[in-house]
DNA sequence: GTCTATAGTGCGATAGAC
DNA sequence: GTCTATCGCACTATAGAC
């Protein structure tokens, strides 16, 4: 779960600079959504002013592409740690408890953050974005294409994305989440 | 699952005028995001100008409250119907389906636009909605409030509602979907 | 790398004619 | 109920001083 320059990915080396304007679009876009945040408001959020972000990113898309392949990266270092398990049941293990541990770690952010319309926008053409959901695929479902594991796929991805920023589960700190979480996708995955 | 006028609800009565503002939203929100779509892109696809669509709301949040309540009041007449069942294992299935049948029926729809940051700020003191919430927790947990129970729920809930707008099953069928979905989601339940 | 200042555009919202 | 026309404002983005 460490920070992981993974091998497959393109994303440009960022400055600090960079890195603290994608964190404060990270905090803000969830609680705003992508279009209802302004450039304004993450300069306001750094203590700096409008034009010193546009130093840093030519323009608001440049800033959106990053956090999502900032979001992306992390995602896929998950997944290049599972192709590296020597059986297709640990990969497997490897990929679902991986995503419960992004998952848990940014309750809200991510997940919102990922279904938000102009990120969606962002990746429907998006390379790099892709090739992450085939490898998740195959690792998930391997040769198996039936509706049947489709469908099952996508609801244990979607089960545990969504539950973890449920109404009902707010109040359960992280390490009672991630533990039923696992257990659960775990019993799922049969 | 024909149209109900659902005791509990309180949303206005709605002219044919508003209803189709609201349909616009509804097309728009989802593509764009809440913040996203502006008064001009609805009164573009309604084929009319911005002050035609101001006379029938008087603000965009009202428009947009007008389209969380629609979506907000399908749920509530699902809960209601099950909570008319004889046993309370009749209701269960009742409020499960019927939730399956909201999510195929409206597929990127309805989970995108009540997952919104907008949509989901105007429900953070919504009476209404707290009453749904807690009305389909008691159908579906009854009175176990541990930790198990409100994370399998709400990986239930995420499952069926995320799993419809997932990649991995956008070239299925409605029908195939919802058959797989109600199979997978009973299983789940257990 | 940050600032002040500003250009140009699209937004939400209103007034008043038909 | 829809229109044209407009107001005031916030937005993205840029120019140029420090």
């Amino acid at each position: 779960m460490a920070s992981v320059n993974a091998v497959g990915s393109k994303s440009p080396a960022r400055s600090a600079a960079q890195l603290r304007i994608i964190g404060a679009a990270l905090a803000l876009f969830p609680e705003h959504g992508v279009s209802g945040t302004s450039l304004q408001m993450i300069a306001d959020h750094l203590g700096v002013t409008k034009a010193a972000v546009y130093h840093q990113f030519n323009t608001k898309d440049e800033i959106v592409l990053a956090v999502a392949e900032a979001e992306l990266a992390r995602l896929e270092a998950v997944v290049a740690g599972a192709e590296a398990a020597s059986t297709q049941a640990r990969a497997r293990l490897l990929v679902v408890s991986g995503i419960v541990d992004l998952a848990v770690d940014s309750r809200r952010t991510t997940t919102t953050i990922l279904s938000d319309p102009v990120i969606v926008g962002f990746f429907a053409d998006h390379h790099t974005f892709f090739d992450v959901m085939s490898r998740l695929r195959r690792l998930l479902m391997g040769d198996d294409v039936g509706a049947d594991a489709r469908v099952r796929t996508a609801m244990l991805l979607a089960a545990i994305s969504g539950a973890v920023m449920h109404p009902f589960v707010v109040d359960l700190d992280d390490d009672t989440l991630r533990t039923e979480l696992l257990r659960l996708a775990r019993r799922f995955l049969g």
